[in-house]
This record gives structure tokens, sequence and C-alpha cells, in this order.
DNA sequence: ACACTAAACGGACTACGGTCCGGATGTTAT
DNA sequence: ATAACATCCGGACCGTAGTCCGTTTAGTGT
């Protein structure tokens, strides 16, 4: 991590860890060894068979500890997941919010944005089905922290570059241009290359910017 | 349908029905029966619950047929609901594909772009979690044939208006733009009215294809 | 009418995500 | 040490999508 504590907030949304960000009780030691039993266990079980083969039984066997357990630590699939992209998301964070330009302050709002989405869609890319399935389907798909900020700051970015058409909105489109289930689709399927990805992610956001 | 026997193809993906397009014998008597059977109980199971209480157990007992006939029928929960969008998904592909401009041919590409995206947005809200629950999960999300297509149409109104930047990717970013799931999203959590969202493609699709 | 075949039927079965709650365990105060 | 309490644990349980295969039935040729 680029700047150790620049985590804006925990990726993990469900259940919120006590005292990872207040001075709360910290985790009880059992609980601390159990978590990490099943992070080890996860990223073995993905290594080994993929992460569509990690179902939340199987887990929970080879970390030898029970579901109920599981589902305490991360609240769903995605929470999991979620967890285990923790430290490179926090990493990313850092890196377009306070790291070096044109990613980080400095740049222009064009070439930020520019940055952004190719490194997003490396990250994506970088993970592959660990990224998709960190996008919890369910009714708050769009309220995780992580995707939540990630909109903010692509609608700044369009407010800076003086976007004066519903800045929200078109950050909503933008975004949904960087999806991990159709970046990834669009590379597995269709054998687009990253940098053709980017490439018109690049023409995408000056032309927005731009064409107004 | 404005244009009867306009549509393009069934917009059922699976199982191809045999005999809606090629001359190949026709369903039998029975599976037929059932067809009306089932298609009726999950519309008056939506009417009464709403899309999200429609689960095929249920279907399958309301219509009084065994749950594997279910999944004959249509494949798979997805495919129930493209089913029953079909009539108004085969009225939309008739208006663009045939019908009177601006939206069908006959006005410049973006002013079909933007009718589109209009047009496309007031479909969504008004089927909301049925038009939502169309768009199959699993691999195949993308390779719905009703999919492929507006991704093809708007791919063709790019090439019309001059784009020159890798239009097939371009297509899938606009896409991403219209899918149900955001839209919903915008509406029911954020409050986005009708108008903001047609208002917002407008803008997004005239400065793509301007920016340039 | 009858036999034959391909298609359709139905419901038991599996896999999976997620919930629940009685019991076990760690922490803390006395 | 002990008691009291909050937290955690585990695995039985549930709902749902999707599969499988033995049985039934609709069409067809004779």
């Amino acid at each position: 991590m680029l700047f150790p504590g620049s985590r804006i907030w925990d990726v993990r949304f469900i259940p919120l860890e006590p005292g990872s960000l207040s001075g709360a009780s910290p985790e009880r030691r059992d609980a601390a060894r159990n978590r990490e039993r099943l992070l080890e266990a996860a990223r073995r079980l993905i290594e080994e068979c993929g992460a569509h083969a990690l179902t939340m039984d199987r887990l929970a066997e080879t970390a030898g500890v029970g579901k109920g357990t599981v589902f305490r630590r991360f609240g769903s699939r995605a929470g999991l997941m979620v967890a285990l992209l923790s430290d490179a998301e926090a990493d990313f964070q850092g890196r377009f919010m306070f790291g070096p330009p044109p990613l980080g302050p400095g740049a222009p709002g064009l070439d930020r944005l520019i940055a952004f989405g190719a490194q997003r869609i490396a990250f994506v890319l970088e993970y592959g089905d660990l990224a998709r399935a960190a996008e919890a389907s369910g009714p708050n798909r769009f309220e995780v922290p992580a995707v939540v900020l990630w909109h903010r700051h692509i609608e700044y970015l369009l407010r800076e570059e003086g976007m004066d058409a519903d800045p929200w909105l078109m950050a909503t489109s933008l975004s949904a241009a960087l999806d991990p289930e159709r970046l990834l689709h669009a590379v597995r399927v269709h054998g687009v290359t990253p940098e053709r990805l980017a490439d018109s992610w690049r023409e995408l956001v000056t032309r927005v910017v731009r064409g107004g």
C-alpha cells in the first residue's frame, strides 16, 4: 500500500469490523484466528480451482470452521471477495486519491479520468473473476463503499472539467462502461485486448468532456 | 405489434421454439397448452405479488404442471421473463428497425440514437423488475439475441455518424449506460426522473458523436 | 384400431447462498 | 479463582434455480 492508513473507509461493508476505524473493542482472538484461516483457505481454493469453484460450504469445510462463521465474518459471498481484494483496492484508492499524477492530483481532470479508467481496467483484468464476484448482486450492488467512491471520483473530475450537464448521471454512465462483467466479457468472449479497452475509454471520456 | 412478422429473431433464446422460424414440426398440443398455462399463470402471479415473488416452483404449482416442464419451456428464469416481454420487445424492435423516424430509418443517426435511448429507458421503466430479471445472469448475459441486436443497432448508428474510433467498443459502453439494473437503481434509490435519464442519454450520445 | 417413436411430462434430487439459535468460548470485573 | 456477560461458533435448516430420468402421451405409419 502506497500510503499506510490511507484506506478511505473499510472496503468491507458487511459487517463493519469493530475496531477497524473507531477505537472500539478489537476482535476476539478466536474470531481473528478464524478470519485468517478463512482468507487463507479462500486464497488457496481460488488459486487451485478458480473463483467459480469457491463455494461457501467448501470454504467452511476447508478452513475447518462452521458455515455460520463464514457469513458472520464476511456477510455474503460478495463480501468475502471484497475482503480478498481489500488490500489491492485500498492501494488503488490511495493512488487515485493521493498518488502521483496523472492518476492522482496535480494533472488536468481529463488526464486523471483517462488514467483512472486505464488503471481500473488493469485492475479488473488482473483479478478477473474475483473482481466480478466482488460486485455484489442484490439490492445494494451500487452502494458498496468502493463503488460509491469511484462514482464520486468520476463525478468530481467531470465537474472539474466544467461538465455542466448532470455530472452525477454522466458519472453513472461512465461507471457503467467500467463494469467488470462487461470488460471481462469483451476480453474473454470477443478477444478484445486490454489496450483496446483503454483506448476506447480514452476516446469516450475525451469526447464526453470536450463535447460540451 | 406495428409490423406483423417483423420480429427479427425469436427473442426467446432457450430453447429455440421449433417451427417459429423454420417450417419444422410444430409444437405438440400438450406443450402448447402448457406454455399458455404457464404464461398466464406467470402474468397473474406477477400482477398479484410482483416479479420478485415469481419463483419457478410456485409458477409450476400455480399452472398445474411439473417443474421440469417450466424449465423445458423457458430454459431459465430469465428465459421466462424474456418470453413474457416477447411481444413488447418485438414491438420495440419493429419500431427502431422499420418504424417512423426519428426512431426508425429516415432521421440522422444521432437523432435515432437519442430516440433509441429514450425509448429503451421508457421500456425499462415501464416493465421494471420484469425487464431487469430478463437480463440473464450467467455466462451468456450479453449473448441474448435482443441484447446483441440493440448493440448492433447502436454500433450501426455510430458508424453512420462517422464514428471512427472502435465503434464496437463504443457501442458496448453506450449499451452499458442503458443497463436496466442501473436505470432502475437511479430512479428508485436516487429519485432520478425519467426525463433526467433521457436528457443525460442525449447529452452522452451527442458528445460522443460530435466530440470526434 | 394398433403399434411405434419421439417428444413432453413431473417431481424427486442436487447445489448453493443465506439464516437461525442453542451451546461453547473469550474477556472482564470482583 | 470465579462469576457474569458479550461475542462467537457450528451445523441443521430453508428457499430457490436448475438437473435427471423413469413414465406418459401425442402424433404417425400401417
